[in-house]
DNA sequence: CGCGATCTTGAATTGAATCAAAGATCGTGG
DNA sequence: CCACGATCTTTGATTCAATTCAAGATCGCG
């Protein structure tokens, strides 16, 4: 899934976007575009990590999605023509191609297979913002919340006879970024999920191993787990 | 804004639309489609209100958006081919033309510019809920969500030498569906805003006094407006 | 070994949800 | 025109959860 959009693109599409392009690469930490700024360029990451957030500017910081090669940034704005609304930020060296909106527009509508495959790419975006918004917004507790974002992250892990084992490469400050809360919430609401035997913190590997107790938690939940 | 797809729909292309879509029309309450549904029709609203919103089935409601005439309904499932992920509810009696996911995908392959409103159109429901996550997941208080949400609404006010005059059609229950808090809530913070001489509420008629104590209280904030 | 970053833990504080009851407001029907 | 019920708003009291602050523990790395 990540990645999806350049591998959707024909060998012929690609000679041509290859001309259109500009090939540049980037330090950690670069920002290729802020919320608030006009649409400028579309890019296609080739390598590296972009974090895509929210509120930079205004108040905390909110993580929608990070993206990987092979994905494009900077869609929504490209095809609406208002600014950014979220800032994407180098995780990391990356290398990427750049094009300017107006050019990717009419590139687009040469070639039909790839305009779908744009339009997919969008439509994943608004699904993912969905996601975020039902796990941040429409539920109660801090740990409701945490539960909502294992489970979203499940559909990565692979299954073990334990349970689904997942890898979380994050800090305890960025899993909160995820879900607007503060880094020791994190710590606690993990502790909570370790100490009633529902998930199993190795490092940055997470085994869960009661994803019904996850479900009900991200459901309803209010409850506290035991005595 | 609001209905813009309709009209940037040809004549010629309009004709084809009505010759594959099925008119019908349905009373308030009803759900065109539902949170985790498979994706089977666009809908192409044409009188009446449909709100979008998140969260219906696993804890609490959350409003994303209310869609008006002319707009489109359920371009990213169709788009992505994934289940839906907000819930479609008639506010009151609507009227609508529903086309088929394939046959619309079809459709816009064969007229190009509707292609690109189709766009235009994902990309505004994109960055709705990028502004929605700002204004629930980047914020702390409950006050300063209800400034966000109100300088949002500002965008379609009118000017007035006391200061910009909005209106708001919204019990308190539906503000808080907005940001994700409860009634009561909103009550308190309506009053805070009114006592310190930010907004004043005639009914659904709100007049906002100080743009900028809003967008303090938007930012940063989390410190007391008087003794 | 010591330093810096990260995570853990506890205590204090605040803000918000919840509950319950009492005013407003509105529409209906007598 | 008024009385009635329904719906919505206001208010206060209570309770709970989460943020914040501060200090100690742990880990990785040079």
């Amino acid at each position: 899934m990540k990645g999806e959009f350049l591998k959707s693109v024909s060998a012929d599409a690609l000679l041509e976007l290859e001309s259109v392009a500009t090939f540049s690469s980037c330090a950690q930490g670069t920002l290729l575009f802020i919320e608030g700024q006009g649409p400028q360029k579309v890019y296609i990451l080739l390598q590296g990590e972009v974090k895509l957030s929210i509120g930079i500017t205004s108040g905390k910081g909110l993580t929608v999605h990070i993206a990987g090669p092979g994905d494009v940034l900077g869609l929504a704005a490209a095809f609406t023509g208002e600014e950014h609304h979220t800032t994407a930020t180098a995780l990391r060296p990356c290398r990427f191609a750049a094009v300017p909106c107006s050019v990717f527009l009419s590139f687009l509508s040469t070639y039909p297979q790839v305009s779908r495959a744009a339009m997919r790419q969008l439509g994943l975006s608004c699904e993912r913002a969905y996601t975020r918004l039902r796990t941040i917004g429409a539920t109660t507790s801090n740990r409701a919340k945490l539960a909502r974002l294992t489970l979203e992250w499940m559909k990565c892990g692979k299954q073990t006879e334990r349970g689904t084992q997942i890898h979380v490469p994050l800090k305890h400050g960025e899993i909160a970024e995820y879900i607007g809360t503060c880094r020791e919430s994190i710590g606690r609401a993990l502790q909570d999920f370790q100490r009633s035997r529902v998930i199993e913190v190795h490092g940055a590997v997470w085994i869960i191993l009661d994803r019904v107790a996850l479900e009900q938690c991200a459901g309803v939940c209010s409850f506290q787990t035991e005595p």
